[in-house]
DNA sequence: GATATTAATGAAAATGGTTTCTATTAACAA
DNA sequence: TTGTTAATAGAAACCATTTTCATTAATATC
């Protein structure tokens, strides 16, 4: 492992979560962070196999599946699914400069642009709607996915 | 084909969609249209294939997919995907008695419920929100997802 | 109503993203 | 430093969906 065990020193956002939930800290994961928070957003398994390769070619496909299945798992990424076949992951909220969004997409290229700039009505509409509906159906919300399809600039001019 | 050519006089409120197309009036198709119409929503292609294969077992699993396709491209269906990983299918709205509606899952049962009181509110900041979304991204929105995710009643026992 | 055209179909095979299996490696507690 | 065991790599399996191709049947035309 080409890194001094020093480097931990200055540990990463996500070593308390690791450590609190007994899993270990490994190259693959701290490297798979890496890409996820350097790398801007809706990217599928390979895109992410394909990066982690270029600097650790012993990293294989299946750590990068398992990885992020327990990273999903904890929370620290969001899984989405935006019409090709291929999952896209995410980083979650929570490290600093990823803000919560939603997704517009292109049905017609697949292009994927995110949406921050909620307005304060939204936030609290939304938050009203999951009040009501964990009350009526007695249901305990935890996540939502909200994504609106159409056709982009360029796809609208042909 | 067990069915008079006559029967095809009272037309299904679908004929006009296919006849302006210029696709073609088969019996799987109606078949298929049918089991999405009387059976309550979000059914995989082989839960179709099997209310199908009942009476007519000559109506292969390629047929139901590809008729889906087709459905889902002409907008008489949606395709959802509710995180295991097969497509579910429903039939849109425009039928009688099948109102737009939203989707609550659950994370661990993978039961989904269907929520359908939208308050007047929710519909036009939806409105407002996708003509903003229109207008900044010059995307032409023409569709949306909305779902909760979270724990159903008998999950959250445990 | 009979017939030609060609879209639609069925069965089998292929595809491809994801998961499982198993022997090996490495994180970390002692 | 060493033992325990979680984590990993690579190959094989999985399985929902798609493709291929020969056959069938819906519709337009005669």
């Amino acid at each position: 492992m080409p890194r001094g065990r020093e480097s931990w020193k200055q540990q990463p956002w996500w070593y308390g979560r690791f450590r609190g939930c007994g899993y270990r800290l490994t190259v693959p994961r701290e490297v798979i962070l890496g890409v996820l928070s350097k790398t801007s957003g809706h990217l599928s398994a390979e895109d992410i196999y394909l990066a982690v390769h270029k600097v650790y070619p012993a990293i294989g496909l299946t750590t990068i599946y398992r990885t992020l299945e327990l990273l999903v798992q904890m929370g620290l990424v969001f899984k989405f699914n935006f019409g090709d076949k291929r999952a896209r992951y995410e980083l979650a909220e929570g490290s600093k400069g990823i803000r919560h969004h939603h997704h517009l997409v292109c049905t017609h290229c697949g292009k994927v642009m995110d949406y921050t700039d909620f307005i304060d009505e939204e936030v609290e509409l939304l938050n009203q709607i999951e009040k009501g509906l964990s009350k009526k159906f007695n249901f305990k919300i935890t996540n939502h996915l909200i994504q609106f399809y159409g056709l982009c600039e360029k796809c609208q001019e042909k």
